[in-house]
DNA sequence: CAGCTCCATGATCATTGGCA
DNA sequence: GCAGTGCTCGCATGGAGCTG
DNA sequence: GAGCACTGC
């Protein structure tokens, strides 16, 4: 394809070049590869009275006279008088007024007489900013689905979308990863031609359709990078092979509780793979609290008895340094050989230095901290178990680069993402997957309603009772205070508001504070502390409630509005109950005079199980929801989504699997060049002979 | 905490229509 | 490399939510 | 008005 710089392309000079390097993009392929974010719909052109108020229509407009500036303070102001240009004479035409804010220089390229196609939304018989086309320009574009990019100061959408027109032009697009079999059988478009529609597409079909093969492109070689992963740690035997050891089963037996049955199944798996002599690589998925630590905890004490050292990796500091005080407080609990140091990105140079020194002559056994512990120069003495905790940050190259540094140590993956097991075995096929879905004995699963508004009255009564039982809960809003528009989120309940009219609800003597993201972290910190000491019966909060806050005195939360948020969200949210052996209730107050999304909630409402959740939602999307939902934080791929594109998902899975079962339809002509490219494109290696 | 992107917002007078 | 011309595209600000 | 292409030096 096309190395050249954006430079070279026409229209984009010195300074436009270093705006787009700040996309990321630096080649005039990488320009055509950047995929939009989003599209919009040109609406076509009508007359003013078809458009109801609010939305947004295209009207053909001719400008009555020359618009009129004003200056107040720092702000100019443009007003523009026009009337309908299809009006049988101007008496009887429909004007309206058009405003600019700061737009100056409109003064005089809006001229007197000539018409434009503006792009708003009537406010009665005014508009704001709406967009301006020259009528012939505009009908070109009518009705035609237009991309919306990632934008970054400096560059606006429009001049983005000209070079990318400019690009396609230019750059050779002509190669194709992906074989004509393939593709037949798929029914996939070329990659040129769905390059340009994914950018251009005259229609929603041959959007979905471009759209479709290039999320396969992009799956199907990640799934090859995921086989080869899962080969290269069946095909090499492990260095470090351990045994079992009786510290293991002594902490087991001391601990104050017992390990559910489903933990016991999980930690034989375990052991069972570090003792085998092959490299493990598995993942453990289980809710937050299903007991997942512990058992990353003994496979470290099962390392570091065998002689060797374990890392532990966690997303962020706070994390890290929770694990590492758990450790720290097991081990002198129980009296254990561990020997931890913790290495996150704040610790000084030089104390750097003494943890570098110490792991690297075995004086310390144990490593915890973020991303640090193995992009940083660190060497080990003889690692031979690396567990990352929150799978999500770390992709599959990262657990490339783990197996790469050195010698290839046994890798564990701890999971709170509730990924339905379908897209989990493709997703993480390099990996082995154990799952715990009972939460430990003593947690009662916690009782779910779903309820209507006209509920609420019982709901604070509820929250009385629970509160003078002496528990503590959450009461959750969408926003933080009320906007003073109306917009689509206007009819949610804001924590501000909803803190008053509660305690008018509820009687003096319960105790109600607010939590929201717009506090200062000191002034957050103070909160969750006075709710963590029990000085706050009731927190009013948006979703910010800290991952990992650990309250198990709060028994009851109740969602405002729920069906404003997704099922993984609340879902979340209401594992911030339930964390003791006292009985607790999480209320969802649907408000949706449709009821529309009461699917959804009552998912929830059935059951506490995120992986079921998971399940559930993925098959109440239709097929392909709109684009340009990006999960955050999951497996980011360039234009794929594993939710929205959970059929294609499956397709480049299935399509892997033949290849790997000798059963693809590859021609033989084109079988040895398809094994070069992926040798060359991607380092992937098949033996040819299972083809 | 900082820095960034996205998104909504931004100023009146005058006019209008319903109701006491 | 620099100066001059003519072209296209163009708002500014603050809150919200995300990431390093 | 900023950036850019293009021209002419």
């Amino acid at each position: 394809m096309d190395g050249t710089p954006i430079k070279n392309l026409k229209g984009v000079g010195e300074k436009s070049a270093l705006l787009y390097n700040k996309l990321n993009i630096f080649t005039i392929e990488d320009l055509v590869r950047f995929y939009p974010r989003n599209y919009e719909i040109m609406p076509k052109v009508s007359r003013i009275n078809e458009v109801s108020e609010g939305d947004t229509g295209a009207f053909l407009m001719t400008i009555s006279a020359r618009p009129t500036l004003k200056r107040v303070r720092n702000l100019s102001i443009l007003n523009v008088s026009a009337y309908d240009s299809n009006a049988k004479s101007p008496e009887e035409a429909v004007k309206i007024n058009i405003t600019f804010f700061n737009m100056p220089y409109l003064l005089n390229a809006l001229k007197a007489g000539s018409k434009y196609v503006f792009i708003g939304s009537l406010k009665g018989k005014r508009m704001e900013h709406p967009a301006i086309y020259k009528p012939e320009d505009y009908y070109a574009l009518e009705g035609t689905i237009q991309p919306l990019y990632h934008l970054t100061k400096g560059l606006s959408n429009k001049s983005i979308k000209k070079a990318v027109r400019n690009a396609l032009d230019k750059v050779d697009i002509s190669r194709d990863f992906l074989p004509l079999s393939i593709k037949e059988k798929y029914n996939l478009p070329d990659f040129s031609e769905s390059v340009y529609k994914v950018h251009f597409p005259r229609d929603e079909k041959e959007l979905r359709l471009a759209h479709r093969r290039l999320a396969f492109e992009e799956f199907f070689y990640f799934i090859l990078l995921v086989r080869k992963n899962k080969l290269l740690n069946e095909e090499h035997a492990s260095n470090f092979k351990m045994i079992e050891t009786a510290e293991c089963n002594r902490l087991i037996e001391a601990l104050p509780y017992r390990l559910t049955d489903e933990q016991v199944k999980v930690w034989d798996e375990i052991k069972d793979d570090l003792s085998k002599g092959s490299i493990m690589s598995r993942m453990i998925q289980g809710d937050v609290g299903s007991g997942k630590t512990i058992l990353a905890f003994l496979s470290l004490l099962m390392t570091v008895t065998n002689g060797f050292q374990g890392a532990l990796m966690a997303p962020t500091e706070v994390l890290a340094k929770q694990h590492f005080e758990n450790l720290t407080d097991l081990t002198k609990k129980y009296k254990l050989p561990f020997k931890p140091v913790l290495l996150t990105g704040s610790v000084t140079k030089k104390d750097k230095q003494a943890i570098y020194d110490d792991l690297k002559n075995g004086r310390a056994n144990i490593a915890i901290g973020t991303h640090a512990l193995i992009t940083e120069g660190v060497t080990y003495n003889n690692l031979a178990l690396v567990i990352t905790d929150e799978q999500h940050r770390f992709g599959v190259n990262q657990r490339e680069a783990i197996s790469l540094k050195g010698e290839k140590p046994h890798i564990l993956v701890m999971s709170a993402t509730p990924i339905p097991r379908s897209l989990a075995m493709i997703v993480y096929g390099d990996l082995s997957i154990s799952r715990i879905e009972k939460l430990p004995g003593n947690r009662l699963p916690i009782k779910n309603a779903v309820i209507n508004p006209d509920m609420r009255p019982n709901t604070y009564k509820f929250i009385a009772k629970e509160v003078a039982m002496g528990h503590q809960g959450y009461v959750i809003c969408p926003l933080v205070e009320a906007s003073e528009e109306e917009s689509a989120f206007s009819n949610y309940e804001n924590v501000k508001d909803y803190t008053v009219k509660l305690k008018s609800e509820l009687p003096e003597s319960i105790r109600i504070s607010t939590l929201h993201g717009k506090m200062k972290a000191e002034q957050k910190n103070r909160i969750m502390q006075d709710f963590h000491d029990g000085l706050i019966d009731v927190l009013v909060s948006t979703t910010v409630i800290e991952v990992g806050i650990n309250v198990p005195n709060a028994t009851f939360m109740v969602v405002e509005n729920a069906q404003a948020f997704g099922l993984a969200t609340l879902h979340q949210l209401r594992g911030r109950v339930g964390r003791s052996d006292i009985q607790s209730y999480c209320v969802f107050i649907n408000t949706d005079s449709k009821g529309e999304k009461n699917d959804r909630l009552e998912i929830l409402g059935k059951s506490n199980d995120g992986f079921y959740i998971a399940e559930e939602d993925l098959k109440l999307r239709g097929p392909g929801d709109l684009f340009g939902t990006l999960q955050s934080g999951e497996l980011n791929f360039r234009i794929a989504d594993i939710y929205n594109d959970s059929a294609v998902l499956k397709d480049a899975s299935e399509c892997v699997d033949m290849i790997y079962a000798g059963k693809s339809d590859i021609s033989t002509t084109e079988l040895p060049y398809f094994l070069d490219m992926l040798e060359k494109a991607l380092g992937i290696k098949i033996d040819s002979s299972t083809l």
